[in-house]
DNA sequence: GAGATGACTTAGGATCCGTGCT
DNA sequence: AGCACGGATCCTAAGTCATCTC
């Protein structure tokens, strides 16, 4: 760092403090550390390294463990590590084979970087699990992707994926590349709509942005549709009409029609409204509920309400403080006076009977017989024709979540203050229904009526009603298969490859903010830095004590990062450690340039630790920052881009064409996988993971000793064809080898599928699939590795991104 | 502008259900 | 036939972001 940079540093730092016009964002803190002040510090770290709370404890305390290893001892079992891990077998050489010479070198270094790993191994030592040696191999492997969960050694991988394009980001800036920097007005940045003409548009035309397709309005004016209009119309009675306009609608290409404009969703919209929860059924009398060990037959709806916390007994929901306190008190509520007199502490309530109940019950319907199920079943099929579609502009369509949620006790993620609490049972009373004028309405239930019927073509819910906890309004809406969703998936996706063509500008802008005058420029930069290197997610302010204390980016409070000007050998490395969406940890060690973290230096001083990191930064003056650098670019938008860009970038690296199949396809779930850890996509492990581990295990072993034996067979076999060369031992010499060849690929397969699940412990690969990943991106790969598109979507997945499946061609580039 | 509200996307856990094994 | 397993599906909470309201 240049003289005139700590001088410009040290300057800032005293404009800064002089300047304290920030009154709001005082404010702000001020409240945080009045909610604070009562909850001990203390408790909140611990929390974070508990954030998987709501499940199972056991789980937290392995975790724990493994944190404490995980920083305690650091660096120097990397070595051993290491050379444990030395033998690791084919699945390594499958990797160096296909890895090395192309990009995976550099995980492997980081790999070598990170002393945390181990960690893993240091647990499941602990755990006693001995297979794992014959898997060492893969323990390396999953310690690399474990440790996200638990720590840095994510970062290494994040760092790597992470930065889609690092190039840029790295280097120091050269100030002068972009002049602009600094002031609110810099027009440098917005790059012009004319570089967005790289949507790709496969058919049709397609795939302009939201504001483009506003100018172009008027045409669908006239009719959206058309195309297939013809098949769906009004009233197709009869079965086979039916029938063959299914077909039709099921290939119904909307990607190759126009959209609608400006705002519009539909012209056209009918549905059956919302399908109700079952009316509560009252206990047998032979079930009974004690309080104080004596028998109570408790009113309706008292009953009613307590069955949700006797179907809850065995969850640890039940055991929180929180939770029993919400419960108690609402269900007071439903009460009778005199069952309230009575019934005073929730610890004497015994469910036990209740509880007992429904298991069987449940049990009952697991041994129903095979007709019965079936009657289910088709029950069921009935009421999804029913209630589950709806038409829009002329396409049946199917509907996401057509039964309203029934009523039950609110279980809120991580350590959220309203758990427990009752949800009421939501009554036509309450429901807004959203359909066309010249739609038949649907009726009410009889004896109710709807809270109110709205023609709003501006929105694409059909069915909305308010929650009571949180105040909050639900919707019915559209599965991903549908248009409207597909659309907007599409444009998503769109949007992120515009940031491509003008990311590298971006990452130049950011980078000189850096050094602005103004903090709140300087905030916002480094804010963004974040966001787009580490995949942050934006962080909107929340109201307290309202919901789980989590946080994203602009709302990381000063005890969410550690500054480490040097730690493992590298300079300036944050530590970030804070619970994220769903509560989930986000940990991380992350070295960042020398400015960064002198920015954040400037930003921590003389603050407390909840005090807010970015004081002078929300989502709102963010995303309008972004707005003008590029039209539609939100915080958001980083997530997806990074996500899909790694994917590329990861196939790219890490396919080999000679592979087989499931070769590849491990290929693609690693590429998934860096995104998901990038993504900080975590899932707990399944319960029965350790058991199938094993399992897989044995098979290998004995798959094994079965090549041994053949190996041993053809080696006989050879001999014997040396001595005697006659047809007969030719050919057992041939299938032999046939039959090693075979068993080595069987094996293969199998240590593919062991590696790929160990990875996967404790990472969702699903999130990013559904929500990050450009589906052309794996389209184009499967087609062009020849890999079927059944490998990697399944049926659902595949309808949802029908409209990737038809137009991305091999040569798709993100 | 700040805060509230509304619409919509993203998220992990629970549950269902088909499959392959014993 | 019974069962365990794991992927698919369901469920709904928890985010993001634009817009409305004062």
């Amino acid at each position: 760092m240049s003289g005139d940079q700590v001088h410009n540093d040290s300057q800032i730092e005293a404009d800064f403090r002089a300047n304290d016009s920030h009154k709001h964002k005082k404010d702000k803190e001020h409240r945080h550390k009045e909610h604070k002040k009562d909850k001990d510090r203390e408790k909140t770290k611990h929390n974070h390294s508990e954030h998987r709370d709501p499940s199972e404890k056991k789980h937290k305390d392995k975790h724990k463990d493994g944190e404490k290893h995980r920083e305690k001892d650091g660096e120097k079992h990397i070595e051993k590590h290491r050379e444990k891990d030395g033998d690791k077998h084919r699945d390594e050489k499958h990797r160096e084979k296909d890895g090395e010479k192309h990009g995976d070198k550099h995980v492997e270094k980081h790999r070598e970087k990170d002393g945390e790993k181990h960690r893993e191994e240091k647990h499941r030592e602990k755990d006693g699990e001995k297979h794992k040696d014959k898997h060492k191999e893969k323990d390396r492997e999953k310690r690399r992707e474990e440790k996200m969960k638990s720590s840095s050694g994510s970062l290494k991988i994040k760092r790597e994926n992470g930065f889609a394009s690092p190039p840029c980001i790295k280097d120091e800036p050269a100030d002068e590349a972009y002049t602009i920097s600094t002031t609110e007005n810099e027009k440098p940045i917005k790059r012009s709509r004319d570089d967005d003409d790289l949507d790709y548009k496969p058919k049709k035309v397609k795939t302009e942005d939201v504001k483009k397709a506003k100018k172009r309005k008027q045409e669908e004016d006239v009719k959206p549709k058309s195309k297939n209009k013809s098949k769906v119309t009004g009233s197709q009675g009869d079965g086979k009409k039916r029938k063959i306009k299914k077909e039709e609608e099921e290939k119904w290409k909307w990607w190759e029609e126009e959209r609608h404009s400006d705002g519009v969703k539909w012209k056209f919209l009918e549905h059956k409204g919302p399908l109700f929860a079952p009316p509560y059924e009252p206990l047998p009398d032979n079930v009974k509920f004690y309080y104080d060990g004596k028998q109570v037959k408790l009113s309706p709806n008292a009953e009613e309400v307590a069955t949700f916390f006797a179907k809850m007994l065995d969850h640890e929901y039940t055991t929180k403080d929180i939770f029993r306190k919400n419960f108690f008190k609402d269900w007071k509520k439903e009460m009778t006076a005199d069952e309230r007199n009575l019934i005073t502490n929730l610890s004497k309530c015994d469910f036990n009977e209740l509880s007992q109940y429904f298991k069987a019950q449940s049990e009952a319907r697991k041994q129903m017989t095979k007709e019965e199920k079936l009657k289910i079943k088709a029950e069921n099929e009935r009421i999804l024709q029913e209630y589950g579609f709806c038409m829009m502009d002329n396409h049946k369509e199917r509907i996401a979540n057509f039964r309203i949620e029934p009523p039950g006790l609110f279980r809120g993620r991580g350590d959220h203050p309203k758990m427990g609490k009752l949800k009421r049972r939501i009554m036509p009373e309450h429901i807004i229904i959203n359909c066309s004028k010249d739609s038949k309405v649907p009726p009410a239930p009889s004896g109710h009526k709807w809270k109110e019927v709205r023609h709003d073509n501006k929105v694409t819910w059909l069915v909305s009603w308010t929650e009571n906890i949180q105040g909050s309004i639900k919707y019915i809406m559209l599965n991903p298969s549908s248009r409207i969703k597909g659309e907007k998936d599409w444009q998503k996706y769109e949007t992120a490859r515009r940031l491509k063509k003008c990311v590298d500008k971006i990452r130049n802008t950011y980078r000189e903010d850096w050094k602005s005058k103004e903090m709140k420029a300087r905030q916002r930069s480094v804010a963004l830095y974040f966001i787009d290197k580490l995949a942050l997610r934006a962080g909107n302010e929340k109201e307290e004590g309202e919901t789980a204390d989590t946080v994203g980016c602009c709302s990381l409070r000063v005890e969410h990062i550690n500054l480490h000007p040097e730690m493992d050998g590298q300079e300036y490395v944050v530590e970030f450690d804070f619970p994220g969406k769903d509560s989930i940890r986000y940990y991380n060690k992350v070295p960042v340039e020398k400015r960064v973290f002198k920015n954040l230096q400037l930003f921590m001083e003389n603050k407390q630790p909840d005090d807010d990191l970015f004081d002078r930064l929300n989502t709102s003056i963010l995303n309008k920052h972004l707005q003008d650098l590029m039209e539609g670019l939100t915080a958001k938008v980083f997530r997806t881009y990074n996500a899909s860009i790694t994917l590329q970038q990861q196939l790219n690296e890490l396919t080999n064409g000679d592979d087989n199949v499931p070769a590849k396809i491990l290929s693609y779930n690693r590429a998934n996988r860096a995104v998901a850890i990038l993504c900080n996509h975590q899932r707990a492990p399944p319960k029965t993971f350790e058991k199938s581990m094993m399992n897989l295990q044995t098979k290998i072993d004995a798959k094994k000793d079965q090549l041994a034996d053949a190996r041993r067979e053809l080696k006989s076999a050879k001999a014997d064809a040396k001595v005697r060369r006659d047809e007969k031992t030719k050919k057992a010499l041939e299938s032999k080898k046939k039959a090693v060849q075979r068993i080595e690929e069987q094996l293969m397969k199998l240590e593919v599928q062991a590696t790929d699940k160990e990875e996967n412990k404790q990472i969702a690969l699903g999130t990013s699939k559904l929500n990050y990943l450009d589906p052309r991106i794996s389209v184009a790969w499967c087609k062009k590795f020849d890999v079927p598109i059944e490998k990697i979507y399944n049926k659902t997945q595949r309808e949802k991104f029908a409209w990737a499946i038809d137009m991305a061609e091999e040569d798709f580039q993100f």
